[in-house]
RNA sequence: GUGGAUGUAGCUCAACAGUAGAGCAUCAGGUUGUGGACCUGAAGGUCGCGGGGGCAGCACCCGUCUUCCACC
C-alpha cells in the first residue's frame, strides 16, 4: 500500500511538504521526478541517479510496451529491478504519448490575434490537417500543408484510441483496460489512469467533449485495476475554461486517491491560472503530480500553490543540448529560464564549473570551457554531463525548497530566487 | 610546349546579360507527462587579376595568373 502523510505547511503561501510511502521506500515532498520515458533517464544510471539524490524515476507505459514490453519487464521482475533501479518508480499511463506521438504533434511557431509569435512558451500543440491557424515557422502555406498531410492521425473512439506506432507505424489500440493492464504487469509504485488530451487551442464544446472521456476513462482504469498495492493518479484537464477545470478536479478528487493536473498551456500565466482553479477543490491528505512541468520558475510557483510533485524533460533535454542551469548568484534569472548557453563562444577560455557553488560532480570536476569544447566537438561526454548536472540542479533545488517549507522559511527563499 | 577545363562566402557549390544565393561551418536564440530530434535569426562577397565592346557583366571578347586533366 502507498500512504501520503503531510508534514508542514507554509504560513505564507499554499505550500507544504509530507511523504509518500511507497513498497520501495520513502518520497520526501515536495520532489521533482526526473523523466525516463525508455526505463532510463537518458545518459545517466541507476546509480548516479541515486548519488544526484533522485528519490523516484518515471517511465512511460506507451514506450515501455512498444519496446521491449510489459511482459518482458513482468518477467525480468518488476520495472525497478529490470532498469537496477531499487527506489520508488511510477509509470505515465501513455494516454499523454498516443496522442503527442502517434497522432499529430508537432512543433509550430503559434500566432496570436495580432500577428506576433508565441516562441517563450509551449510550441507543443495538437492540431488536426483542419488547424488553418497554425503555420509552420517560416515556411510557405504549401509547404505547412504539406506537413500536416504527412500526419498520422490517431482515431478516437468512445472508449479508447486507435494510433500508430512511432517506431514502425504498426497500428495499436488503447483503452484504460489496456492501459493498466501494462501498468500493473510493469509493476511500478505509483501508476496514472488513462486520459485523453486537448489542444490548448479547441473550443469550449470540444474540450469539453474531451474532459468527458477523460472522466469515463478515469472510472475505467478504476475499475480495471486488481493490484492495490500501487496508487493511481486520476488527471484534471479542461484545458484553459475555468469551469471545465474546476468540475474536473471536483471529479478527480472525487474518485482518485491521488490526483495530478494533466494540459498543455500557452503561457506560464494560464499554467498558474489552471492551479488556482484546480488546488482548492483537492482534499489536502491526497499527493497532487503536476504533469510535465516544470522549470525552475514553475517549480516554486507549483509548489507555492500547493503541489507536491514535479516531473519534466527539461532538465536532461537543455542538459544534452548544453542548456545548463545556474543559480542567481551566478546569473541565473527568469528571464534567462536560469540557465547559460555552454556553446556560447564566451564559454572558450572559463576556468569556472558551471554552476560555482553547485556540489555537483561535474562541478567538482570540469570546467565551462571543457565542457563547451565538448559540446562543440559533438562529444557523446557532453550530453552525460550536461544530463548530470541539470538533474542535480534540478532535484535539489527542490529538496531546499522542502527544506526552506519544514524551517518556514520558503517565502524568503522564493524570493531570494527572485520570483 | 600544345589542347581542354577551372577560379563566386571559412569549405563544397549555384546563379537566362537586369537587386549575387544554398548546404555545411561560425555566431546568437528557442525547446515543459522525451525527439541523441528539430526550428528560428544573424554575420559573412572588389564574383582570381587587368583591359574591351555594351544602357547594363559573375556571365560576352582579349590578355594574364592559379589549379586540374589529356597529349607531346
Amino acid at each position: 500500500m502507498v500512504s501520503f502523510q503531510l508534514l508542514a505547511k507554509d504560513k505564507h503561501s499554499k505550500a507544504r511538504a509530507g511523504v509518500l510511502k511507497t513498497p520501495h521506500g520513502e518520497i520526501l515532498t515536495p520532489n521533482f521526478n526526473p523523466v525516463g520515458t525508455q526505463g532510463t533517464v537518458k545518459t545517466l544510471s541507476s546509480l548516479d541517479l541515486k548519488e544526484i539524490g533522485a528519490q523516484i524515476v518515471l517511465s512511460n507505459t506507451y514506450h515501455l510496451n512498444l519496446r521491449p514490453g510489459a511482459q518482458v519487464i513482468k518477467e525480468m521482475g518488476g520495472l525497478g529491478k529490470f532498469m537496477g533501479w531499487k527506489g520508488p518508480t511510477m509509470t505515465d499511463s501513455g494516454g499523454f504519448q498516443v496522442f503527442s506521438l502517434g497522432v499529430a504533434q508537432r512543433k509550430v511557431m503559434l500566432k496570436d490575434s495580432r500577428g506576433s509569435k508565441i516562441t517563450k512558451f509551449s510550441k507543443s500543440v495538437f492540431l488536426s490537417p483542419s488547424d488553418t491557424k497554425l503555420l509552420l515557422p517560416s515556411v510557405t502555406k504549401t509547404r505547412a500543408e504539406k506537413e500536416l498531410k504527412k500526419l498520422k492521425e490517431a482515431t478516437v473512439k468512445e472508449d479508447g484510441v486507435w494510433f500508430y506506432s512511432h517506431i514502425d507505424g504498426n497500428k495499436h489500440w488503447f483503452d484504460a483496460a489496456v492501459s493498466i493492464s501494462l501498468q500493473e504487469r510493469m509493476g511500478a509504485d505509483l501508476i496514472v489512469a488513462f486520459d485523453d488530451h486537448e489542444s490548448p487551442l479547441w473550443d469550449y464544446e470540444t474540450t469539453k467533449l474531451s474532459v468527458e472521456r477523460t472522466n469515463r476513462w478515469g472510472i475505467a482504469s478504476l475499475e480495471a485495476q486488481k493490484r492495490k498495492d500501487q496508487l493511481m493518479y486520476g488527471v484534471v484537464h479542461g484545458g484553459m475554461y475555468e469551469d471545465l477545470r474546476k468540475a474536473s478536479a471536483m471529479f478527480t478528487d472525487k474518485h482518485f486517491p491521488a490526483v495530478s493536473i494533466g494540459g498543455s498551456y500557452t503561457s506560464k500565466e494560464v499554467l498558474y491560472k489552471t492551479l488556482d482553479w484546480c488546488v482548492p477543490h483537492f482534499q489536502e491528505d491526497k499527493p497532487r503530480h503536476l504533469l510535465g512541468i516544470g522549470e525552475v520558475q514553475d517549480l516554486f510557483e507549483g509548489i507555492a500553490r500547493g503541489m507536491d510533485f514535479f516531473d519534466c524533460v527539461a532538465p536532461t533535454r537543455r542538459g544534452r543540448h548544453g542548456s545548463l542551469y545556474i543559480s542567481p548568484q551566478n546569473g541565473g534569472r527568469k528571464e534567462n529560464n536560469f540557465k547559460l548557453l555552454i556553446q556560447n563562444a564566451k564559454y572558450a577560455l572559463d576556468n569556472d564549473p558551471i554552476d560555482p557553488g553547485c556540489e555537483c560532480m561535474v562541478c567538482q570536476t570540469y570546467t565551462r570551457s571543457y565542457i563547451r569544447h565538448l559540446f562543440v566537438a559533438d562529444e557523446i561526454l557532453a550530453q552525460r554531463l550536461g544530463s548530470y548536472h541539470n538533474v542535480y540542479f534540478i532535484v535539489n533545488l527542490v529538496k531546499r525548497i522542502r527544506e526552506a517549507i519544514l524551517e518556514g522559511s520558503f517565502s524568503h527563499l522564493k524570493e531570494a530566487w527572485g520570483i
